[in-house]
DNA sequence: TCAATATGTCATATATATTTGACATAAAAG
DNA sequence: CTTTTATGTCAAATATATATGACATATTGA
């Protein structure tokens, strides 16, 4: 589990302009907040960067995941 | 630019080593330390387990990469 | 209640991460 | 000096992230 959704809606965007802003498809996002797969490193970077946070923040549970 | 190298030296561990460890090919970890490649999110998590840290102080810049 | 926008999902195509096997050189150990 | 281990790199194959177009339902707003 992410937390894409939480920051994008802090943001007030939808997945559609989060998609434009980062320069990816509607569907990449709607997949990622919806743990369907497994995003590239650049994309998170870039993802954070849109979003004003950090992988961290995004991507990082203490509790492991894979 | 990634810091993977140095915390795997810290660890004294070998590219081949760190590669059994996450559950890659060892040119997998040579092609990302050589920023050659763009991991996907859940090799990062892996990679930032077994090295003890997390994966902001792996990946992230505050000065903006891709 | 109706129209517009947002989200979830499917199927097909493409780009690229990752694997495997191999070889050369570098570095470390004997 | 010689042998082993570590690293960089190549080429071909495979797995999977991402794109594109489309459609259905949900949500929001007029």
């Amino acid at each position: 589990m992410n937390h894409i959704k939480e920051y994008r809606k802090a943001k007030k965007m939808s997945q559609y302009e989060l998609s434009q802003a980062v320069g990816v498809a509607r569907q990449t996002i709607n997949l990622i907040e919806n743990d369907k797969y497994n995003p590239s490193l650049s994309l998170c970077l870039k993802l954070a960067h849109v979003l004003d946070t950090d992988l961290n923040a995004l991507f990082w549970e203490e509790n492991n995941e894979n």
